[in-house]
DNA sequence: CTTGACTCCGTACCTCGGTACGGACCGTAG
DNA sequence: CTACGGTCCGTACCGAGGTACGGAGTCAAG
């Protein structure tokens, strides 16, 4: 049961022309076409691209995701390269996850400094993220 | 000890074009100038901005980033506006925290099957994002 | 066998988040 | 006082990530 691009593209919450661009980027693979140059895709292409669009939602390029989607057919007992490479996404993700926490952590605490304090004055957003461990250089 | 333009930038690691679109965009407010018109910025701007940086690395937009700013200065025994804006954030990081868990769980479990698996084909990177719970509609 | 919705393709256009440019002014070391 | 680098401002431009347009072909229902 194959999808056309209008009803992959409701299914995913997403415009007709953003699958085309992604094909033209190299983000999707080109699907089957019937005789009449209708693409045909596989249903899954739907997780796909909803994948794509959390990915961004996380702070991850297109270029990016270009990565982590490669990740997922590297041969198995694979090279060194690419489990390297895995090795890097895990250290990024991780960087995310310690900043996420820490603003969370500020925030919250900014929460119940709504409730209960009177008159502080230092700003625990700001200090959560101002470290400069590592993330520099990757703009 | 107050700082020109081109000491925040080079201690924040951006372009000193950035800072002035910051300004116009009400992001960084407007610090006090010398007779001259030179600004002079009070050293935690640097935070500040780095701040910004590592927000967007999260993937929050400018926007957003104006609004957990807004929230340092809500009124202390603020209003219940504030504590619901506050709410909504934490809900979204929350969001992006199970994403990236999941994301990185995933990695993870590739990162194994890279060294033990033969032949299996599901693909658990994709599975890691591709439920539909919330985050729909907010592009 | 027409009608209306869907799809094709190429190209043009749009927003966001900056970056660069250029001409004038400031500030300080020599 | 003169250099030379930093800063001012307005405006123009740029890359990423889409989004829209328009003319032609397709397909299913009536």
């Amino acid at each position: 049961m194959r999808l056309r691009t209008g009803e992959v593209a409701k299914r995913a919450g997403v415009n007709v022309e953003t699958l085309r661009f992604y094909e033209r980027e190299g983000i999707l693979p080109e699907p089957p076409r019937r005789a009449s140059g209708y693409r045909e895709y596989p249903p899954d292409t739907v997780e796909l691209i909803r994948f794509i669009k959390r990915s961004q939602e996380l702070g991850f390029s297109l270029k990016e995701v270009k990565e982590l989607l490669s990740l997922r057919k590297v041969p198995r007992r694979a090279s060194k390269k690419a489990t390297t490479l895995v090795d890097a996404k895990l250290a990024e993700i991780d960087l995310k996850l310690r900043d996420l926490q820490s603003m969370r952590e500020a925030l919250e605490s900014l929460r119940c400094a709504c409730a209960s304090n009177g008159s502080s004055s230092a700003c625990p957003i700001i200090e959560s993220l101002s470290g400069c461990s590592e993330s520099e250089e990757r703009g």
